[in-house]
DNA sequence: CGACTTCTTGAGGAGACTCAAGGGTGGTGG
DNA sequence: CCACCACCCTTGAGTCTCCTCAAGAAGTCG
């Protein structure tokens, strides 16, 4: 289990909290719930979208096309809500998956009607994260249109970097992540077989080392040039977001 | 100038709204604007953020990588809120440019305040109206990454045609678009030169012809086939939506 | 040790790109 | 009314990226 810290640091990336909206917050959670590396936690085209918060461990969203095709739409990390894009719709978009053993919490409809007649400051903060979500696939979508494998694989990293440090601070240019080369093929677009092309060349060229799992940037600086993105800030407090209370 | 009807369609989509709550969206709007057909409405990386509400004319979003190479996210048309996905950033993430002649108000940020803090059920249709554009999103990231050329058209042009057809349920298979194969191309990440060969393919395949921006369906349900998305059924008033008031 | 899963390597082929030239179409001005 | 120009689209040839298929190597776990 990750530190409360963790949990909500999808929100506090945003603003500071008040205790009584930590205790909302925490009033969001419903039933615990465990699963296994593996399992699936929900199933695309299923009639009840549900909504999550995940507590420890990786999970994948993915999509799958009529003809068997298979896109990954992202990895989640401790404190990420899953099943929200699934909101507007009858039916999920996505299937859930663990990646490793993980913790979740659901998180009835109720709460969230909560959120919004009650507590408009932490109401506004999720919509925050769901506009942060909508960059993040903005810049994979442009990735994805605009570049060659390399620099696909780079930005994917890249992104993973940046979410794993702010749930760790303290993290290292070099990390474990519980993803095949076969996963980030369908993250990014392409083959497993391409993608081990990819990360040879990416070797050679001192921007990227992959073995089994554990990724090393050499230089922080030198990979972003490379993959061309521009630096996303988060904004901090904006003077629109309501007052807590 | 497009009717009322229109400018809140995005909102209606997902449940009726009372007289009061009309009344707080037309507050929403602030000073009214016109741009001419190749004007720039906001620039990418520009450090003041700002939200805008397109009444007609259609625009679109582009993000520029390093390389010079240009990537459209979307058009938008009459309804359409820009500027939100610049919200948690401290820069905007986008250029936004007039395919038309275009009228659009700009929506100041205190008056997001406000709806958060009296117009709940409001603020979650915003929230939910987020959701959906992070759903078309998923879809274009998924058919860029998992499909060749022609299913890419044909997924821009079923998405195109039935956000038009929100706006005006008498639309016909066959509609004009204010653009060229060269932003057909931006959208979905291939050259002008590939897009044109594509469009005499899918001609030639009787699923879409393309004549200078005039697009003809001739039948709906094989191009849905052909492209391979699930189709995409919104919610009408979800239980976990406020009340209105 | 054997059975998996994951990764690597090679060869041939398809889709998309670049560069370059040419053809239409619509608008403007003489 | 025609000449010209700008913009948009088309076509061809050569190249590159990535794919498919297939086989094999290298870890990992019971």
């Amino acid at each position: 289990m990750m530190s409360v810290r963790t949990e909500i640091a999808r929100f506090t990336a945003f603003a500071s909290l008040h205790d009584t909206e930590l205790l909302a917050l925490k009033e969001l959670a419903g039933r615990r719930r465990a699963f296994g590396r593996g399992d699936t936690i929900q199933l695309q085209d299923d009639d009840s979208p549900a909504l999550f918060l995940l507590l420890s461990g990786w999970t994948a969203s993915t999509v799958n096309l009529a003809g068997g095709a298979r896109q990954m739409l992202k990895v989640h990390l401790p404190g990420d809500m899953l099943g929200l894009p699934s909101l507007p719709l009858t039916r999920t978009i996505d299937t859930l998956v663990a990646l490793t053993d993980v913790e979740l919490c659901s998180v009835p409809e109720r709460a969230l009607r909560d959120l919004f007649e009650k507590k408009p400051r932490l109401a506004a903060l999720l919509f925050l994260i769901t506009q942060e979500e909508r960059v993040t696939l903005i810049d994979r979508l442009t990735v994805m249109g605009r570049t060659e494998g390399g620099r696909r694989v780079a930005a994917l990293i890249l992104q993973l970097y940046e979410r794993l440090r702010r749930n760790d601070p303290q993290m290292e240019l070099s990390f474990r992540v519980p993803l095949t080369q076969a996963d980030v093929g369908d993250l990014i677009g392409m083959t497993m077989v391409h993608v081990s092309r990819i990360f040879q060349q990416l070797r050679t060229d001192d921007l990227v080392s992959w073995s089994r799992g554990v990724i090393a940037i050499p230089s922080l600086d030198r990979l972003r040039d490379y993959c061309g993105l521009p630096a996303r800030q988060l904004v901090w407090e904006p003077d629109w977001l309501p007052r807590g209370d």
